[in-house]
DNA sequence: TTCGTCATGTAATGGGTTACATGATTAC
DNA sequence: GTAATCATGTAACCCATTACATGACGAA
């Protein structure tokens, strides 16, 4: 996931790991919290290692005479190696049942330009499936347990439904738009052109 | 969090393993997916250590000559303790950060209940604001990037934005109520009374 | 000169997952 | 008698988190 996403950002433009952070948080904001540099570093690392991804030399291109064993100075810019492009086409293309969990679902829907059409519809689909089966199960659950169950519980459950069938909803009208090979209209939905009362309650 | 449910689901009736992992699922359905036996046999043995549960005699009151070491035979009944009735209760007040994503939230939501109610409407109220600090991030990007971005991006951010918005509309509503002292009314909203069309689509 | 933010990293830990292994009970 | 499902558990691993530690640089 995190790999996914890093290889993805230094695809569009090279840059060192506090800005990949910020770029990161941006792009996976809709769907998870922000990334701790605990996970990003080490993974770079991983990176560098696997030969995906260079430092790019960033500035005292000459003298670099034993680094101090912490609080490493100077900015280090990486950069997306041949192999690490080629991993990435690779990452793109897979469309497992990782690829339909929320997680993995958004990192993939956020590289969705660079996917080819067929590989996109198979995701969406596949999405879909994994939220219909979450939604029959709330049907379930609620059919079952009707009346039996605390106003929270239910009223957990039922707002878990709305939300899977709105999900449904969404996903169908992208399928749809993926089958006309139209990319997804804003137009169509709410546009958050006027939003007249961004900070208004009680 | 498989903790907080366990105990909570104990609480309730006693019951085994397998049981438990079938209520787990159905509760906690509504946010995540179910609960894998890797996790969830660890965890017992670690609530029994702890003192938190019991293991209630199955059957075979009598003969326990040497369990074989592996593929334990008959069931296992867990029955909270009185000293896990108290670290339940400890976890239903704790009102901290991990309270807010959407594990946490929902895993207190659903014991709600049992919850008193102020600690219920601290959560609400903390949620509320996690969710806010979301829309606003997503507000902020999409502001930032309008037009730069491709369409997929966009209408990730767009459709996050959208769900963080009806999500603050539905804290609103319950916290309303909780102000007013009245369980969430299920009447408000789309009650999942007559779903015409329950697999309904091509 | 001190504070905030930029910037990089490690260590310890945590909370889960998948895959594996075994066996009892029930329905056909 | 055999297949499905009920039932319990371990081992290896993975991906991330928090807390910690360090230090450069610009602005007040």
């Amino acid at each position: 996931m995190l790999e996914f996403a890093i290889l993805g950002l230094l695809h569009e433009s090279s840059m060192h790991g506090y800005e990949l952070r910020k770029q990161l948080t941006a792009t996976i904001g809709a769907f998870r919290a922000a990334v701790s540099y605990g996970s990003l570093y080490p993974t770079l690392r991983r990176l560098r290692e696997a030969g995906w991804i260079t430092e790019d030399a960033p500035d005292a291109a000459g003298a670099e005479a034993a680094p101090p064993l912490t609080g490493r100075r100077g900015k280090v810019v990486y950069k997306l190696t041949a192999e690490g492009k080629e991993r990435f086409a690779e990452l793109l293309a897979e469309a497992g049942p990782e690829t339909y969990d929320d997680e993995g679902f958004g990192i993939h829907f956020a590289f969705f330009s660079r996917t080819d059409a067929s590989t996109r519809l198979r995701i969406l689909e596949g999405r879909r499936r994994r939220i219909e089966e979450r939604r029959d199960g709330l049907v379930e659950a609620l059919s079952r347990t009707r009346e039996r169950l605390d106003a929270y519980t239910l009223e957990l459950q039922r707002h878990g439904l709305e939300s899977a069938d709105r999900e449904v909803r969404w996903l169908n009208e992208l399928i749809a738009s993926e089958r006309a090979g139209q990319p997804p209209s804003v137009s169509t939905a709410e546009t958050p052109k006027d939003r007249p009362d961004p900070r208004g309650r009680q």
